[in-house]
RNA sequence: GUGAGUGUAGCUCAAGGGCAGAGCACUGGACUGUGGCUCCAGGGGUUGGGGGUUCGAAACCCCUCACUCACCCCA
Protein backbone atom coordinates (compact mmCIF):
# COMPACT_ATOMS: atom_id res chain seq x y z
CA UNK A 1 0.00 0.00 0.00
CA UNK A 2 1.37 3.13 -0.89
CA UNK A 3 -0.19 5.34 1.30
CA UNK A 4 -1.99 5.11 4.60
CA UNK A 5 -3.04 7.81 7.41
CA UNK A 6 -0.47 7.62 9.94
CA UNK A 7 -0.11 6.48 12.93
CA UNK A 8 -2.82 7.12 16.15
CA UNK A 9 -5.60 8.68 13.23
CA UNK A 10 -8.20 7.12 12.07
CA UNK A 11 -10.49 7.08 9.08
CA UNK A 12 -14.29 6.49 10.38
CA UNK A 13 -16.67 4.75 7.40
CA UNK A 14 -20.47 4.46 7.45
CA UNK A 15 -21.97 3.38 9.22
CA UNK A 16 -19.48 4.21 12.04
CA UNK A 17 -19.29 8.06 10.93
CA UNK A 18 -22.83 8.52 11.35
CA UNK A 19 -23.03 6.95 14.39
CA UNK A 20 -20.63 8.69 15.65
CA UNK A 21 -21.97 11.93 14.03
CA UNK A 22 -25.51 11.25 15.98
CA UNK A 23 -22.95 11.06 19.12
CA UNK A 24 -21.88 14.37 18.63
CA UNK A 25 -25.21 15.60 17.82
CA UNK A 26 -26.39 14.15 21.48
CA UNK A 27 -23.90 16.10 23.46
CA UNK A 28 -24.58 19.15 21.67
CA UNK A 29 -28.03 18.76 22.69
CA UNK A 30 -27.08 17.84 26.31
CA UNK A 31 -25.16 21.15 26.34
CA UNK A 32 -27.77 23.15 24.92
CA UNK A 33 -29.89 22.06 27.05
CA UNK A 34 -28.30 23.37 29.56
CA UNK A 35 -27.98 26.82 28.13
CA UNK A 36 -24.89 26.96 26.54
CA UNK A 37 -24.19 28.38 23.02
CA UNK A 38 -21.68 26.98 20.61
CA UNK A 39 -18.51 28.83 19.84
CA UNK A 40 -16.54 27.38 16.56
CA UNK A 41 -12.84 27.84 17.43
CA UNK A 42 -9.54 27.06 15.32
CA UNK A 43 -7.43 24.11 15.59
CA UNK A 44 -4.43 25.92 15.70
CA UNK A 45 -3.34 28.69 17.91
CA UNK A 46 0.08 30.23 19.27
CA UNK A 47 1.74 27.55 21.11
CA UNK A 48 2.38 30.09 23.75
CA UNK A 49 -1.39 30.12 24.68
CA UNK A 50 -0.87 26.30 25.56
CA UNK A 51 2.90 26.56 27.54
CA UNK A 52 0.72 29.15 29.52
CA UNK A 53 -2.22 27.28 30.51
CA UNK A 54 -1.74 23.66 30.61
CA UNK A 55 1.66 24.51 32.36
CA UNK A 56 4.79 23.66 31.31
CA UNK A 57 5.42 20.70 33.34
CA UNK A 58 2.93 18.72 32.15
CA UNK A 59 3.44 15.99 29.60
CA UNK A 60 0.98 17.55 26.92
CA UNK A 61 3.58 20.79 26.85
CA UNK A 62 6.59 18.73 27.44
CA UNK A 63 6.04 16.05 24.42
CA UNK A 64 2.94 15.98 23.22
CA UNK A 65 1.96 18.91 21.59
CA UNK A 66 2.11 19.12 17.47
CA UNK A 67 4.29 22.51 17.12
CA UNK A 68 4.94 24.43 14.13
CA UNK A 69 6.19 27.56 12.86
CA UNK A 70 3.77 29.82 10.36
CA UNK A 71 5.35 31.37 7.39
CA UNK A 72 6.52 34.72 9.59
CA UNK A 73 8.32 32.50 11.88
CA UNK A 74 5.48 32.48 15.15
CA UNK A 75 5.20 29.06 17.21
CA UNK A 76 1.85 27.76 16.41
CA UNK A 77 0.55 24.21 17.63
CA UNK A 78 -2.44 22.05 16.88
CA UNK A 79 -4.68 22.38 19.65
CA UNK A 80 -4.05 19.71 22.35
CA UNK A 81 -7.44 20.59 24.29
CA UNK A 82 -10.33 23.06 23.96
CA UNK A 83 -10.11 24.98 27.52
CA UNK A 84 -6.90 27.29 26.44
CA UNK A 85 -8.94 28.20 22.75
CA UNK A 86 -12.34 28.77 24.35
CA UNK A 87 -10.79 31.41 27.11
CA UNK A 88 -8.95 32.83 24.24
CA UNK A 89 -11.85 33.50 22.14
CA UNK A 90 -14.23 34.47 25.54
CA UNK A 91 -11.57 37.11 26.46
CA UNK A 92 -10.50 38.23 22.98
CA UNK A 93 -14.19 38.95 22.54
CA UNK A 94 -15.39 40.16 25.85
CA UNK A 95 -17.58 37.37 26.90
CA UNK A 96 -15.80 36.95 29.80
CA UNK A 97 -16.63 40.13 31.73
CA UNK A 98 -16.94 40.24 35.63
CA UNK A 99 -20.51 40.42 36.55
CA UNK A 100 -21.63 38.35 33.86
CA UNK A 101 -22.06 35.31 32.90
CA UNK A 102 -21.50 33.03 29.68
CA UNK A 103 -22.53 29.67 28.91
CA UNK A 104 -19.90 28.19 26.00
CA UNK A 105 -19.15 24.76 24.50
CA UNK A 106 -16.67 23.37 21.59
CA UNK A 107 -16.80 20.32 19.61
CA UNK A 108 -13.98 19.07 17.71
CA UNK A 109 -10.88 17.37 17.05
CA UNK A 110 -7.78 17.69 19.37
CA UNK A 111 -4.35 16.62 18.76
CA UNK A 112 -1.52 15.25 20.99
CA UNK A 113 1.51 12.80 19.59
CA UNK A 114 0.86 10.21 22.26
CA UNK A 115 1.19 6.36 21.68
CA UNK A 116 -1.88 5.12 20.59
CA UNK A 117 -3.89 2.02 22.10
CA UNK A 118 -7.71 1.38 23.39
CA UNK A 119 -9.50 4.87 24.06
CA UNK A 120 -6.25 7.36 22.97
CA UNK A 121 -5.72 8.82 19.73
CA UNK A 122 -3.13 11.28 17.95
CA UNK A 123 -6.64 12.94 16.60
CA UNK A 124 -9.10 12.39 18.80
CA UNK A 125 -12.19 14.61 19.84
CA UNK A 126 -13.82 16.27 22.40
CA UNK A 127 -16.90 18.35 23.28
CA UNK A 128 -16.33 20.77 26.12
CA UNK A 129 -18.68 23.32 28.41
CA UNK A 130 -17.49 26.09 30.24
CA UNK A 131 -19.42 28.38 32.55
CA UNK A 132 -17.54 31.77 33.31
CA UNK A 133 -18.46 34.08 35.75
CA UNK A 134 -20.16 32.24 38.64
CA UNK A 135 -18.34 31.30 41.71
CA UNK A 136 -20.55 28.76 43.49
CA UNK A 137 -21.15 25.52 44.54
CA UNK A 138 -23.94 24.86 42.95
CA UNK A 139 -22.93 26.09 39.88
CA UNK A 140 -20.54 22.95 39.97
CA UNK A 141 -23.31 21.30 41.34
CA UNK A 142 -25.29 21.54 38.43
CA UNK A 143 -22.92 20.92 35.64
CA UNK A 144 -21.80 17.55 37.06
CA UNK A 145 -25.10 16.46 37.61
CA UNK A 146 -25.87 16.93 33.78
CA UNK A 147 -23.20 14.73 32.80
CA UNK A 148 -23.86 12.29 35.35
CA UNK A 149 -27.75 12.23 34.24
CA UNK A 150 -26.61 11.81 30.52
CA UNK A 151 -24.30 9.22 31.73
CA UNK A 152 -27.56 7.31 33.61
CA UNK A 153 -30.44 8.11 30.93
CA UNK A 154 -28.13 6.55 28.49
CA UNK A 155 -27.05 3.80 30.29
CA UNK A 156 -22.91 4.38 30.23
CA UNK A 157 -21.58 0.79 31.69
CA UNK A 158 -19.83 1.06 34.58
CA UNK A 159 -19.73 4.99 35.00
CA UNK A 160 -18.59 6.30 37.98
CA UNK A 161 -18.25 9.66 39.37
CA UNK A 162 -15.06 10.80 40.99
CA UNK A 163 -14.28 14.51 42.88
CA UNK A 164 -11.98 16.07 44.77
CA UNK A 165 -10.95 19.44 45.75
CA UNK A 166 -7.64 20.83 44.43
CA UNK A 167 -7.92 24.28 47.07
CA UNK A 168 -7.35 27.76 46.10
CA UNK A 169 -4.08 29.83 45.87
CA UNK A 170 -4.44 30.68 49.45
CA UNK A 171 -4.52 27.17 51.03
CA UNK A 172 -2.54 24.73 47.81
CA UNK A 173 0.83 26.18 48.15
CA UNK A 174 0.64 25.47 52.43
CA UNK A 175 -0.61 21.80 51.42
CA UNK A 176 2.02 21.65 48.67
CA UNK A 177 4.73 22.02 51.28
CA UNK A 178 3.55 19.45 53.67
CA UNK A 179 2.83 16.97 50.98
CA UNK A 180 6.64 17.59 49.87
CA UNK A 181 7.88 17.36 52.80
CA UNK A 182 6.04 14.19 53.25
CA UNK A 183 7.60 12.38 50.28
CA UNK A 184 11.16 13.69 50.70
CA UNK A 185 10.85 11.32 53.96
CA UNK A 186 9.25 8.21 52.06
CA UNK A 187 11.28 8.73 48.90
CA UNK A 188 12.82 5.33 49.39
CA UNK A 189 9.30 3.61 48.95
CA UNK A 190 8.62 5.17 45.87
CA UNK A 191 8.99 4.66 42.13
CA UNK A 192 11.89 6.63 40.04
CA UNK A 193 8.94 8.75 38.00
CA UNK A 194 7.62 9.61 41.56
CA UNK A 195 10.61 11.00 43.15
CA UNK A 196 11.72 13.01 39.78
CA UNK A 197 8.11 14.19 40.34
CA UNK A 198 8.59 15.83 44.01
CA UNK A 199 10.74 18.50 42.64
CA UNK A 200 8.84 18.85 38.97
CA UNK A 201 4.87 18.89 39.89
CA UNK A 202 4.24 17.01 43.67
CA UNK A 203 0.84 16.98 42.93
CA UNK A 204 0.84 14.43 40.09
CA UNK A 205 2.75 11.51 42.25
CA UNK A 206 -0.95 11.41 44.42
CA UNK A 207 -1.92 9.97 41.22
CA UNK A 208 1.05 7.77 40.41
CA UNK A 209 -0.44 3.82 39.52
CA UNK A 210 2.62 1.95 40.63
CA UNK A 211 1.43 -1.05 43.08
CA UNK A 212 4.57 -0.06 45.14
CA UNK A 213 3.82 3.33 45.49
CA UNK A 214 0.59 2.45 46.83
CA UNK A 215 0.75 2.02 50.82
CA UNK A 216 3.44 5.40 50.79
CA UNK A 217 0.95 7.40 48.89
CA UNK A 218 -2.23 6.14 50.94
CA UNK A 219 -0.68 7.45 54.07
CA UNK A 220 0.49 10.77 52.62
CA UNK A 221 -1.77 13.91 53.68
CA UNK A 222 -4.65 14.89 52.11
CA UNK A 223 -5.41 17.83 50.39
CA UNK A 224 -8.85 18.03 52.16
CA UNK A 225 -7.33 18.25 55.13
CA UNK A 226 -5.82 21.59 54.63
CA UNK A 227 -8.26 23.41 52.88
CA UNK A 228 -9.13 26.87 53.87
CA UNK A 229 -12.04 27.46 55.27
CA UNK A 230 -13.33 29.04 52.05
CA UNK A 231 -12.62 25.98 49.36
CA UNK A 232 -13.68 23.90 52.04
CA UNK A 233 -17.30 25.49 52.19
CA UNK A 234 -17.04 25.22 48.70
CA UNK A 235 -16.20 21.91 48.33
CA UNK A 236 -18.34 20.76 50.83
CA UNK A 237 -21.28 22.69 49.13
CA UNK A 238 -20.72 20.88 45.62
CA UNK A 239 -20.87 17.40 47.89
CA UNK A 240 -23.81 18.20 49.51
CA UNK A 241 -25.75 20.00 46.42
CA UNK A 242 -24.95 16.51 44.56
CA UNK A 243 -26.35 14.20 47.59
CA UNK A 244 -29.47 16.48 47.32
CA UNK A 245 -29.84 16.14 43.27
CA UNK A 246 -29.32 11.86 43.98
CA UNK A 247 -25.76 11.85 42.43
CA UNK A 248 -23.66 9.64 42.97
CA UNK A 249 -19.96 9.90 43.50
CA UNK A 250 -16.68 8.41 45.24
CA UNK A 251 -14.75 11.28 47.00
CA UNK A 252 -11.39 10.57 45.52
CA UNK A 253 -8.56 12.40 47.79
CA UNK A 254 -5.74 11.28 45.11
CA UNK A 255 -7.58 13.14 41.99
CA UNK A 256 -5.25 14.93 40.28
CA UNK A 257 -6.42 16.40 37.12
CA UNK A 258 -3.56 16.55 34.58
CA UNK A 259 -4.11 19.96 34.01
CA UNK A 260 -2.09 22.90 36.01
CA UNK A 261 -4.95 25.35 35.69
CA UNK A 262 -7.37 23.85 37.82
CA UNK A 263 -8.60 24.99 41.38
CA UNK A 264 -11.38 23.73 43.82
CA UNK A 265 -13.61 21.49 42.01
CA UNK A 266 -11.93 18.77 40.38
CA UNK A 267 -13.91 15.44 39.00
CA UNK A 268 -13.98 12.54 36.29
CA UNK A 269 -16.48 10.52 34.98
CA UNK A 270 -14.34 6.57 34.87
CA UNK A 271 -15.48 3.63 33.51
CA UNK A 272 -14.12 -0.02 34.29
CA UNK A 273 -15.75 -0.67 30.73
CA UNK A 274 -12.85 1.35 28.95
CA UNK A 275 -9.56 -0.20 29.26
CA UNK A 276 -6.53 1.41 30.75
CA UNK A 277 -7.64 4.69 29.32
CA UNK A 278 -10.72 5.15 32.02
CA UNK A 279 -11.62 8.32 32.04
CA UNK A 280 -14.63 9.01 29.68
CA UNK A 281 -15.02 13.12 30.96
CA UNK A 282 -13.52 15.14 33.26
CA UNK A 283 -13.28 18.65 34.33
CA UNK A 284 -12.76 21.12 37.00
CA UNK A 285 -12.82 24.86 38.44
CA UNK A 286 -10.21 26.99 36.96
CA UNK A 287 -10.76 30.46 39.17
CA UNK A 288 -7.19 31.70 37.93
CA UNK A 289 -6.93 30.92 34.02
CA UNK A 290 -9.25 33.71 32.74
CA UNK A 291 -7.14 36.17 34.29
CA UNK A 292 -3.64 34.56 33.75
CA UNK A 293 -4.19 34.42 30.12
CA UNK A 294 -4.98 38.08 30.03
CA UNK A 295 -8.48 38.70 30.91
CA UNK A 296 -10.34 40.23 33.81
CA UNK A 297 -10.55 38.24 37.15
CA UNK A 298 -13.44 35.80 36.22
CA UNK A 299 -13.85 32.57 37.47
CA UNK A 300 -15.08 29.31 35.73
CA UNK A 301 -16.05 26.09 35.59
CA UNK A 302 -15.79 23.50 32.67
CA UNK A 303 -16.02 19.95 31.40
CA UNK A 304 -14.90 17.50 28.34
CA UNK A 305 -16.04 14.72 26.66
CA UNK A 306 -14.15 12.23 25.08
CA UNK A 307 -15.80 11.14 22.17
CA UNK A 308 -14.06 8.34 21.11
CA UNK A 309 -14.31 6.87 24.47
CA UNK A 310 -18.16 7.68 24.65
CA UNK A 311 -18.25 6.27 21.65
CA UNK A 312 -16.50 2.75 22.89
CA UNK A 313 -18.71 2.67 25.98
CA UNK A 314 -21.94 3.04 24.08
CA UNK A 315 -20.76 -0.08 21.25
CA UNK A 316 -19.85 -1.79 24.58
CA UNK A 317 -23.51 -1.26 25.72
CA UNK A 318 -25.10 -2.15 22.46
CA UNK A 319 -26.69 1.71 22.39
CA UNK A 320 -24.92 3.52 19.96
CA UNK A 321 -27.62 5.98 18.17
CA UNK A 322 -28.58 4.10 14.65
CA UNK A 323 -30.04 6.15 11.98
CA UNK A 324 -33.21 4.30 11.01
CA UNK A 325 -34.70 6.42 8.06
CA UNK A 326 -32.81 4.98 4.73
CA UNK A 327 -30.37 6.79 2.99
CA UNK A 328 -31.76 7.11 0.25
CA UNK A 329 -35.96 7.48 -0.69
CA UNK A 330 -36.28 6.18 -4.29
CA UNK A 331 -33.75 4.71 -6.80
CA UNK A 332 -34.71 4.95 -10.29
CA UNK A 333 -34.05 2.78 -13.09
CA UNK A 334 -34.39 3.24 -16.67
CA UNK A 335 -35.73 0.40 -18.56
CA UNK A 336 -34.15 1.32 -21.74
CA UNK A 337 -31.71 3.78 -22.65
CA UNK A 338 -34.41 6.30 -24.47
CA UNK A 339 -36.06 6.75 -20.59
CA UNK A 340 -32.41 7.79 -19.07
CA UNK A 341 -33.47 11.23 -19.97
CA UNK A 342 -37.03 11.08 -18.65
CA UNK A 343 -35.42 9.31 -15.33
CA UNK A 344 -33.03 12.13 -14.86
CA UNK A 345 -35.21 15.12 -15.01
CA UNK A 346 -37.32 13.31 -12.26
CA UNK A 347 -34.13 12.86 -10.04
CA UNK A 348 -33.74 16.63 -10.52
CA UNK A 349 -37.20 17.87 -9.54
CA UNK A 350 -37.08 15.05 -6.80
CA UNK A 351 -34.47 16.51 -4.97
CA UNK A 352 -36.35 19.65 -5.16
CA UNK A 353 -38.92 18.33 -3.41
CA UNK A 354 -36.32 17.26 -0.43
CA UNK A 355 -36.77 13.95 -1.99
CA UNK A 356 -33.25 11.85 -1.90
CA UNK A 357 -32.95 9.65 -4.93
CA UNK A 358 -30.31 8.05 -7.09
CA UNK A 359 -30.49 6.92 -10.52
CA UNK A 360 -29.44 3.78 -11.71
CA UNK A 361 -27.59 3.89 -14.77
CA UNK A 362 -24.96 1.10 -14.47
CA UNK A 363 -26.76 -1.76 -16.14
CA UNK A 364 -29.42 -2.06 -18.06
CA UNK A 365 -30.60 -5.71 -16.98
CA UNK A 366 -33.32 -5.13 -14.38
CA UNK A 367 -32.22 -7.65 -11.72
CA UNK A 368 -29.39 -5.75 -11.61
CA UNK A 369 -31.05 -2.59 -10.52
CA UNK A 370 -32.88 -4.39 -7.38
CA UNK A 371 -29.38 -5.42 -6.31
CA UNK A 372 -28.19 -2.32 -6.34
CA UNK A 373 -31.52 -0.34 -5.13
CA UNK A 374 -30.81 -2.44 -2.10
CA UNK A 375 -27.64 -1.63 -2.01
CA UNK A 376 -28.01 2.06 -2.14
CA UNK A 377 -30.39 1.30 1.17
CA UNK A 378 -33.22 2.32 -0.90
CA UNK A 379 -36.87 1.96 0.39
CA UNK A 380 -38.42 2.03 -3.33
CA UNK A 381 -37.19 1.47 -6.64
CA UNK A 382 -39.05 3.70 -9.60
CA UNK A 383 -38.97 1.93 -13.03
CA UNK A 384 -39.21 3.94 -16.57
CA UNK A 385 -39.35 2.50 -19.93
CA UNK A 386 -41.24 2.75 -22.68
CA UNK A 387 -44.71 2.48 -21.18
CA UNK A 388 -44.28 5.14 -18.79
CA UNK A 389 -42.27 7.79 -20.66
CA UNK A 390 -45.58 7.80 -23.26
CA UNK A 391 -48.05 8.19 -20.34
CA UNK A 392 -46.21 10.15 -18.12
CA UNK A 393 -45.87 7.69 -15.24
CA UNK A 394 -43.76 6.26 -13.11
CA UNK A 395 -43.80 2.58 -11.75
CA UNK A 396 -42.53 2.26 -7.80
CA UNK A 397 -41.96 -0.55 -6.05
CA UNK A 398 -41.74 -0.03 -2.32
CA UNK A 399 -38.67 -2.67 -1.82
CA UNK A 400 -39.54 -3.93 1.73
CA UNK A 401 -43.40 -4.48 1.29
CA UNK A 402 -43.36 -5.76 -2.87
CA UNK A 403 -46.16 -3.82 -3.03
CA UNK A 404 -46.16 -1.72 -6.62
CA UNK A 405 -47.88 1.17 -8.40
CA UNK A 406 -47.71 3.08 -11.37
CA UNK A 407 -48.21 6.59 -10.56
CA UNK A 408 -48.42 9.71 -12.85
CA UNK A 409 -45.11 11.41 -12.12
CA UNK A 410 -47.18 15.51 -12.11
CA UNK A 411 -48.06 16.84 -10.50
CA UNK A 412 -44.01 16.49 -8.57
CA UNK A 413 -45.56 17.54 -5.05
CA UNK A 414 -48.10 15.01 -5.26
CA UNK A 415 -45.26 12.39 -5.91
CA UNK A 416 -42.98 13.60 -3.53
CA UNK A 417 -45.07 13.49 -0.75
CA UNK A 418 -46.97 9.82 -1.77
CA UNK A 419 -42.99 9.12 -0.92
CA UNK A 420 -42.21 10.52 1.87
CA UNK A 421 -45.83 9.35 3.47
CA UNK A 422 -45.58 5.75 2.69
CA UNK A 423 -47.19 3.23 0.17
CA UNK A 424 -50.85 2.27 0.82
CA UNK A 425 -50.80 -0.97 2.34
CA UNK A 426 -53.16 -2.28 -0.12
CA UNK A 427 -52.18 -1.48 -3.47
CA UNK A 428 -52.18 -4.49 -6.33
CA UNK A 429 -48.92 -4.82 -7.70
C1' G B 1 9.82 7.23 24.62
C1' U B 2 9.67 1.57 26.70
C1' G B 3 7.59 -3.48 26.48
C1' A B 4 4.61 -7.55 24.65
C1' G B 5 1.47 -9.71 20.92
C1' U B 6 -0.04 -9.86 15.81
C1' G B 7 0.79 -9.02 10.24
C1' U B 8 -1.51 -14.50 4.47
C1' A B 9 -7.27 -12.22 -1.08
C1' G B 10 -11.76 -6.50 0.07
C1' C B 11 -13.33 -9.09 5.19
C1' U B 12 -12.83 -13.43 8.76
C1' C B 13 -9.23 -17.01 8.98
C1' A B 14 -6.46 -22.06 7.32
C1' A B 15 -1.85 -24.09 5.70
C1' G B 16 4.04 -24.78 11.30
C1' G B 17 10.11 -26.35 5.69
C1' G B 18 7.66 -29.37 -0.09
C1' C B 19 1.96 -26.76 -5.71
C1' A B 20 -0.83 -20.40 -1.13
C1' G B 21 -6.27 -22.28 0.31
C1' A B 22 -11.58 -21.88 2.40
C1' G B 23 -15.94 -19.12 3.76
C1' C B 24 -18.08 -14.45 2.97
C1' A B 25 -17.78 -10.38 -0.46
C1' C B 26 -17.00 -9.00 -5.71
C1' U B 27 -17.72 -9.82 -11.37
C1' G B 28 -20.22 -12.55 -15.35
C1' G B 29 -23.90 -16.20 -16.72
C1' A B 30 -28.35 -19.60 -16.16
C1' C B 31 -32.49 -15.15 -15.96
C1' U B 32 -33.49 -9.39 -22.32
C1' G B 33 -40.20 -5.11 -17.94
C1' U B 34 -39.72 -7.37 -11.63
C1' G B 35 -35.13 -8.24 -6.32
C1' G B 36 -33.59 -11.22 -1.89
C1' C B 37 -33.06 -18.02 -3.26
C1' U B 38 -30.35 -21.61 -6.02
C1' C B 39 -26.72 -23.38 -9.41
C1' C B 40 -22.41 -22.63 -12.80
C1' A B 41 -18.12 -19.91 -14.06
C1' G B 42 -14.53 -16.05 -13.14
C1' G B 43 -11.25 -12.22 -11.21
C1' G B 44 -8.35 -11.42 -7.52
C1' G B 45 -1.79 -12.41 -3.55
C1' U B 46 5.47 -9.78 -4.54
C1' U B 47 2.07 -14.28 2.47
C1' G B 48 3.69 -6.00 5.38
C1' G B 49 8.93 -4.76 3.37
C1' G B 50 14.31 -6.01 3.16
C1' G B 51 18.17 -9.36 4.10
C1' G B 52 19.84 -14.29 5.74
C1' U B 53 19.66 -19.97 6.56
C1' U B 54 18.07 -23.99 3.08
C1' C B 55 17.96 -28.06 -2.74
C1' G B 56 13.36 -25.64 -1.25
C1' A B 57 10.73 -20.32 3.37
C1' A B 58 4.12 -17.84 4.35
C1' A B 59 6.64 -20.93 8.10
C1' C B 60 13.25 -20.71 10.92
C1' C B 61 16.96 -16.26 12.06
C1' C B 62 18.14 -10.81 11.81
C1' C B 63 16.59 -5.84 10.54
C1' U B 64 12.60 -2.66 9.39
C1' C B 65 7.54 -0.96 8.95
C1' A B 66 2.49 -1.21 10.43
C1' C B 67 -1.44 -2.58 13.65
C1' U B 68 -3.15 -3.99 18.66
C1' C B 69 -2.68 -3.87 23.82
C1' A B 70 -0.01 -2.31 28.07
C1' C B 71 3.58 1.18 30.61
C1' C B 72 3.59 6.36 30.62
C1' C B 73 0.00 10.05 30.19
C1' C B 74 -4.85 11.53 29.67
C1' A B 75 -10.58 12.89 27.13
Amino acid sequence: MKYQAPRGVKDLLPPESEAFRRLEDEVRDLFVLSGFREVRLPIFESAALFFRSIGESTDIVEKEMYLFEGKGGEKLALRPEGTASLLRAAIEHRLAEPGRTSRLYYQGAMFRHERPQAGRLRQFHQAGAEILGPNDPDTDADLIASVSRYARETSIPGSQLLINSMGCDGCRPEYRKRLVAYLEDHKKHLCETCVRRISTNPLRVLDCKVEGCQPTLNTAPAITSFLCPTSREHFERVCQALNEGDIPYTLSPRLVRGLDYYTETAFEWVSDALGAQSTWAAGGRYNGLVSSLGGPDVPGVGLAIGIERLYLLREKSGTLPRSDAPPVTIALHPLDDDSRGYIRTLLTSLRAEGISCVGLFGSNRLKKAFVSAEREGARYIGLAGENERGSGTITIKDLGTGVQKTVPVAPIPQLASLLSSGFPADSTP
